[in-house]
DNA sequence: GAGGAATATGTCGTACAGGATATATTTTGT
DNA sequence: ACAAAATATATCCTGTACGACATATTCCTC
């Protein structure tokens, strides 16, 4: 389930997402690294004033990482729009 | 040049190379999208509590998206040493 | 539709980011 | 070794994140 993530909004809806696959909470994976439950809520939310910090925290709690490309051509689905 | 981000360091790099790649400086990369050369330095230096709003204004800038994946194993390089 | 869990929203206080600006230090090319 | 460019560091100011804590709202499940 890959995602092309340019803004925190993207940001926050793969976290989301990745979160939801594993059946936890907000609250149990804040807590698993230190974290308030609605800094979570915020930052899947698409905070744009998140830190860093809170984001590689939260990326450890789901056992994911980043990776940094290029960024690619809009695609075109089975109806040929644009995504 | 695919690499794995787990921290504000080794996004910082990730940045960094990238930049190089295209030859840009933080001063023109940064007025690009309206940030201050101190700031990309900050970031590419892996400062913790950068706001994500910044990372994608420079994201944006060196026409890079992000992709969230489960983090992988350590693998072996050629002397078979973890990394 | 009631009860509980999950998520969202709020306040307060402390800390630090980033813009604006300036300057110091390092790097690069000749 | 010099000059110029690039990067790092600093201050001041304003804004806001986040922890701690509390409460409201939404979402399930029975």
């Amino acid at each position: 389930m890959i995602q092309k993530i340019i803004s925190p909004e993207s940001l926050g809806q793969a976290l989301r997402a990745e979160r939801k696959l594993k059946g936890l909470s907000q609250k149990v994976v804040g807590h698993s690294v230190g974290m308030e439950q609605h800094t979570i809520s915020k930052i899947e939310k698409g905070n744009p004033g998140a830190e860093l910090n809170s984001l590689f925290r939260l990326l450890a709690a789901l056992d994911l990482e980043l990776t940094v490309q290029p960024r690619q051509k809009p695609e075109l689905d089975a109806k040929g729009d644009l995504w």
